[in-house]
DNA sequence: CTCAAACCTGT
DNA sequence: CAGGTTTGA
């Protein structure tokens, strides 16, 4: 009676259960995109396999030169049961966030019980587009590639060898509440945060050998009172509180639909009304803007990108500092908004990859079919940076709007 | 508006 | 100290 455990899909042994999109790894990179800190949920399952949970199901992603292949596991029998009312909310609340039409049959199809999981020709469209959307493939990279290296040399170098870097389209709700648990921290605390978090509060999807995927835990799973101790317990330290009582007060004072809501307003709204909530400063709400929110204007600056803005494009602005103000964040995000344009922060994504310390064996060993760019001197790509104007007139709009709404915390948004 | 210190925990 | 935020001078 005892079924048998399922198995984490891999595309050499049962082609049968992978369908393919179209996408040249120009425009995608799943080792480069997953792994690279913006979400933490992805993890390497088999060698170029990536698994993790996505609007509420769990899938398993892999890609040749031309193709990605991907894989969503159907597992009916563990939902609807063994859930506490916490957990059984999460699913409910979670897709009835889902404003997208693509999502709309998704609650129905949970409440359902069908004995079998047959896939059916709507829910491969379906999943289709939900990948379609959490990649935004609509969104050209190539091009945009192309635009950011003519107007930066800096970028073209790098951006040979780290070419697919693109910003994940998130959900709201996962994205706030991951990247309160970044500060002070580093990826892999939270990446065992994050998973301790949804193991603890999220409904449970499907288990795949000895790990079980659960949903990322819904609002009121978080707000509720007992979370703080749980959350203590778990390691989350002073972050705890901040979940908690983020979960909390957005309930209290906007609603479930507001995290969402905030796609549809402009970019320095949205960011104002994030950092009312605790725990949500300046990079984090910089964040969840461009990850979640549709931000692509929107550049997260943390000492590491502040790192490379003075390496690299020798940005002097600021070098009495012994901390990242908030003036600081707001000069060196206009500084790259300006350098690289709309999609800024999809940019600064490129070189924040191409920083990590886990992709640094990739500039020494580039892809084999390409042959070898000719060097290009290091030190002459930052002449050019030399003279770089930084500071421009107060012609940009998102810079007027700042200035502006300068009262913090109090910001109130009519959304 | 700027600055430093404290905040949890793991390396 | 770490990919930060809050709080009080």
């Amino acid at each position: 009676m005892k079924t048998v455990m399922a198995k984490h899909a891999v595309l050499s042994s049962g082609a049968k259960m992978w369908r393919s999109l179209s996408c040249a790894k120009s425009e995608l990179r799943l080792d480069l995109t997953l792994a690279c800190g913006q979400s933490f949920r992805w993890r390497e399952t088999a060698e170029g396999h990536w698994t993790g949970v996505m609007a509420g199901r769990v899938w398993t992603l892999t890609q040749t030169d031309d193709t990605v292949w991907y894989h969503v596991y159907k597992d009916k029998g563990m939902q609807g049961e063994g859930c506490d009312s916490k957990r059984g909310a999460g699913v409910s609340l979670q897709m009835g966030n889902k404003s997208d039409k693509s999502f709309k049959g998704a609650l129905k199809k949970e409440e359902q019980e069908e004995p079998v999981a047959v896939t059916s020709v709507h829910d491969t469209e379906e999943e289709e587009d939900m990948l379609r959307d959490y990649f935004q493939l609509n969104v050209k990279l190539g091009d945009l590639y192309e635009e950011w290296g003519a107007a930066d040399p800096h970028f073209k170098c790098i951006a040979d060898v780290f070419t697919g870097v693109r910003m994940l389209r998130q959900d709201p709700t996962e994205c706030l509440f991951s990247f309160i648990c970044t500060s002070n921290n580093h990826i892999s605390r939270i990446q065992g945060m994050v998973e301790r978090l949804c193991q603890a509060l999220g409904a449970p999807l499907c288990q795949l050998d000895q790990t079980s995927y659960h949903n990322f835990p819904s609002l009121s799973a978080l707000a509720d009172s007992s979370v703080e101790a749980c959350l203590r317990d778990l390691g989350f330290g002073y972050r705890a509180r901040f979940l908690q009582q983020s979960a909390k007060q957005i309930l209290d004072t906007h609603g479930l639909q507001w995290l969402e809501g905030l796609r549809g307003v402009p970019y320095v709204q949205a960011r104002d009304a994030l950092r009312t909530l605790p725990g949500v400063g300046t990079k984090v709400a910089d964040c969840v803007c461009l990850m979640s929110l549709d931000k692509a204007e929107a550049v997260p600056i943390d000492t590491h990108v502040w790192q490379i803005a003075k390496r690299d494009y020798n940005y002097a602005s600021g070098n009495a500092q012994k901390s990242i103000t908030d003036k600081l964040h707001r000069d060196i995000g206009d500084f790259f908004r300006k350098l690289w344009g709309p999609y800024a922060g999809w940019a600064q994504s490129v070189l924040f990859c191409a920083d990590l310390k886990k992709f640094q064996k990739l500039k020494e060993m580039p892809d084999l079919k390409q042959p070898l760019k000719e060097e290009k001197g290091g030190g002459e790509m930052r002449v050019a940076y030399k003279k770089t104007k930084i500071k421009t007139e107060e012609d940009e709009t998102v810079k007027a709007m700042e200035t502006k709404s300068a009262g913090r915390k109090k910001a109130k948004v009519s959304v």
